[in-house]
DNA sequence: GATCCATATCGACGATTGTCAATGTGCAGG
DNA sequence: CCTGCACATTGACAATCGTCGATATGGATC
């Protein structure tokens, strides 16, 4: 693995190698619509508002996490094949 | 997720979300006979042996290497199933 | 326009991290 | 016993990270 792509992977893996950004992308994936705004993920999590939305751009800036704007509220998704490529890496890492 | 399930997973994840360290389980599963000793990755991760040697205990602590002292050398392998176990969680983190 | 509301950004703080030089440990050969 | 070797541990340092309070932005409602 050349260390150009390990830089890259790095930040990946990052973005979910903290506990409450882990609970963040399950509590989305677990979610209704597989989407949430940041007013339903402050409470569960115990964290303040500038808190959780400062995980949230984290896991947007690495692919992560999709964010659209509609009106007054920003909803988060998962990107589609986003953690399964990460899987990947995992399975077979040569 | 619960709190405590998602600092267990941190933990694992903390580990591997470095970029030399992706690279030495890399060059581990890549290896002959599926393990290497210190002397072996120092050189192509153009790193220091005392930080090699550390990058490996947080691999071990984690419970993604395993280590092996044969004589005067310690020899790593990556603990089979440990990866794919981590690589579970991405692709079903509901 | 004025005012609320949801979210983003900023600045600061203590805590953790990655790296190195120096030193310690333990095994093997002479 | 002494020396050399492979590796682990320690202590220090700059850099990054997670969290918070305060503040800014921007849409919706009156």
């Amino acid at each position: 693995m050349s260390a150009q792509r390990a830089e890259e992977l790095s930040k990946q893996f990052k973005a979910i190698a903290d506990p409450n950004r882990l609970r963040l992308v399950s509590l989305i994936s677990a979610s209704a619509e597989n989407e949430a705004c940041v007013c339903d993920l402050t409470e569960p999590l115990n964290l303040g508002q500038p808190t959780v939305s400062h995980h949230l751009k984290i896991l947007v800036d690495a692919g992560i996490l999709h964010r659209e704007k509609r009106g007054v509220w920003a909803y988060f998704s998962i990107v589609p094949g986003a953690l399964d490529a990460l899987a990947g890496v995992l399975t077979e890492p040569k």
